[in-house]
Order: structure tokens, then C-alpha cells, then sequence
DNA sequence: CGCGTTTGACCTGCGC
DNA sequence: GCGCAGGTCAAACGCG
């Protein structure tokens, strides 16, 4: 499941999502682009919290959620009130601390909760891959108008 | 051989 | 201080 997917899904929506240094829009990801499956939840404590966090639903049968980054899994926990392990991932990104968790949901098998911390500090690679020619080809295109 | 996963041990924060 | 729960480390292992 890519994030193109993700996005096309009716089923995917951010759970929650807080920010204390603000959302970065030089992130690879920009999921504040479907404000009314929006649902921003900023409380006191997260927001003494140094890095930003948020988090997402998405209804996926595969636990893998391809945003275009690489992820090194560093760890592996069963948590108490989850009948299923929650998995631990960093960016392999050196000097990208990017971590991420993922989920899935006893009560609704089929959903798929991802935690996202941090922010990434380089574009992402295979987007960029995708991207670059089409550009390219619109440059191109737009020369001969 | 390099890179990613697995998995038990270790660390840390929190409530009692 | 103790125990529990969650988060991280790192050695061993697997795979292309």
C-alpha cells in the first residue's frame, strides 16, 4: 500500500495528530491535504513535548505502510491492551531520527494504526524517483505552448 | 558481504 | 524501593 493509496482510501484518516514546532510542509507527506478527515487533538502534555508526533489509521490487510521512505525495524512489543504486537521503525536515513509505529488494532483487525515522530530532513528518495521525469516531461511540454 | 529482521535483555518512567 | 509497561539495544540470523 503506497501513500497514493492512502490517500484515495475513504477508510484512512489522522486519529490524531499534534505539532509543537508546526507542521513542516517540506515533508514528504502532506496528509493536511483532506482537512475534514482531519481530527487535531493537541493536549498539554504533548504539547511540552519536543518533536512533533502524529498518528493515522489506515484500513490495510498488510502491516507494511509504503510512504516512499526506507525503515530499519528496530524493535518488537506486545502491548497490554492489544492482542497484537506493535512494531518499532527508524529512518535508515544517517542524521534522520525519524521513528515510527505501527499497530494494529485488536478490536478492528483490519485497521492498522502508524505513529510517526519526527521529521524527515531529506526528500524521499523514491517520490523524487517517480516525480523527476514527469517533470520534466511537463517543462518540456509547456516549452512548446 | 551488506543490509534488514528477529528477539531477548536492558533501560526508563510512572504509579503505588 | 518495587514492579510493571513501554521503548531501545545489539547480537544472531536470513536473504539477495
Amino acid at each position: 500500500m503506497s501513500l497514493i493509496d492512502l490517500e484515495k482510501t475513504s477508510h484512512s484518516f489522522v486519529d490524531h495528530m499534534s505539532s509543537t514546532g508546526g507542521y513542516d510542509s517540506s515533508h514528504g507527506m502532506n496528509l493536511t491535504s483532506n482537512p475534514s478527515e482531519l481530527l487535531l487533538i493537541v493536549t498539554a502534555e504533548e504539547k511540552a513535548m519536543k518533536k512533533p508526533r502524529f498518528a493515522f489509521r489506515t484500513k490495510c490487510d498488510e502491516d507494511i505502510l509504503d510512504d516512499g521512505y526506507r525503515w530499519r525495524k528496530y524493535g518488537q512489543k506486545s502491548v497490554k491492551n492489544s492482542l497484537y504486537p506493535r512494531s518499532y521503525y527508524r529512518c535508515t536515513r544517517h542524521m534522520c531520527n525519524v521513528k515510527k509505529q505501527v499497530q494494529r488494532l485488536s478490536n478492528e483487525t483490519s485497521v492498522v494504526e502508524t505513529t510517526y515522530e519526527g521529521i524527515h530532513n531529506h526528500p524521499c528518495e523514491e517520490i523524487m524517483q517517480t516525480l523527476t521525469p514527469l517533470l520534466h516531461q511537463m517543462q518540456f511540454l509547456s516549452n512548446i505552448t
